[in-house]
DNA sequence: CCAAAGCTGTAAGTTTCATGTAAGCAAAGT
DNA sequence: ACTTTGCTTACATGAAACTTACAGCTTTGG
């Protein structure tokens, strides 16, 4: 769950990216427009959360850059309460959504939610459940039938990206991309480790769910 | 339990907030309609006290902008006596209840409390247990196996914000915003005190609840 | 109206815990 | 058998949170 923050005040994007981060999402943030198409060109993110005003350009022409990638993330505007006319111009630019400054955080979740939900799959299941482990996409928390499971940031990372594609391979690569930021990448077997953490606490739990490891490949989630 | 006050008149709108601050409510007071938009846009409230007489619009005007937020409060409409026929207005309008003024603050408190627990919950349960604790939602009142508890001020809000959500984690941030209201932010770990201190008051008590903490998030409230 | 009790924010000291690193071990492939 | 890849466990570290003491202030009760 990554998503790209692309916001030229500093103390709002910080605070942002931290609230984000203790939610559980993986946060990279930028403050120009030429940083975030960088970003944009380099790394698949969930969602995009972008002002449009920056120093060096309007935040919309990262759209049309968006939408050379293979999947589009979903676009969230964040704009100043005078810049109100502008919400037509960002709609039709292909944004799914827009706020006015300043807003609640809570909204900021609850619609970032909705966007990554329907995104995620058109059918909108309310929640996965593999074994006796439910996952509710909505809201990110962990069930193990019934009784609730908290997971550390990295664990529950790994465990949202896996169980978002249950029974199917997810390669390494991409959780390695899913669980770091850009910004921290990491020089040893710390991925490793966190699934071997994982799988503990799953299987003290009680989840009868197995953490299949492909070599080679990366991993897979079943039912046990 | 944190409710806007918007009330141009300033004895009225102070003596109100200093009754609903000793009553236990988180209380943030404006006098014009700009003020309470910047508010609603800002912050999430569980209810909101509306005059309609406001020096800078029509209080009306609050009520489409709240509609536009996920959760949206109750709206308790405070009418001068010569506005009844502007009720229908209101109530079409969104609004869930009014008051015509001058009005006994019990009444007041009374409709709110109605308000709070029908909004609380679908199904209007008229109190919640966790363990060996039960919370009247409505009076607000917490027993341990019959014997009536007592609260301080906050760490009553921190309960009532946790019971509500009993067995789910609450942000931290959404649980300072439940206790502190706009202008008294603080500035240390008084929120980690009042939980301690809570906690403490729970187990002397002998409520069987677990007050579990989960790093980097927020609290949790169960049964032991 | 004064005193006592209690609430509350701040701060300091301590503890807990997630997390990256690394070393040793197991398993798979050649 | 030997190499490579991955799994597990131990450990250090730094951040988050818990507890406790204290001082200022409010409320309560005589």
């Amino acid at each position: 769950m990554r998503i790209l923050l692309v916001e030229d005040e500093p103390e709002l994007r910080t605070t942002l990216a931290a609230r984000l981060t203790a939610d559980g999402f993986v946060v990279d943030q930028f403050g120009t427009l030429g940083a975030a198409i960088e970003a944009v060109m380099a790394a698949q993110y969930n969602a995009v959360l972008l002002d449009r005003r920056l120093p060096d350009g309007d935040g919309l022409s990262l759209l049309p850059v968006l939408r050379t990638r293979p999947s589009r993330p979903p676009v969230i505007i964040l704009s100043a309460l005078d810049d109100i006319p502008d919400r037509v111009d960002g709609l039709d630019a292909g944004a799914e959504d827009y706020l006015i400054k300043p807003f609640a955080f809570e909204e900021l979740v609850a619609r970032l939610r909705v966007m990554l939900r329907r995104s995620g799959s058109a059918d909108a299941a309310p929640f996965v459940s593999v074994g006796r482990l439910q996952y509710d996409l909505a809201s990110r928390e962990p069930k193990v039938s019934g009784q609730p499971l908290t997971l550390p940031r990295r664990e529950l990372a790994i465990m949202d990206a896996l169980i978002r594609r249950a029974g199917r391979v997810v390669m390494r690569e991409h959780l390695q991309d899913q669980v770091y930021g850009f910004d921290e990448e990491i020089s040893s077997n710390a991925l490793e480790a966190h699934i071997s953490r994982l799988r503990k606490r799953l299987a003290d739990a009680g989840a009868g769910v197995v953490l299949h490891g492909v070599r080679g490949v990366g991993y897979m989630l079943r039912a046990a």
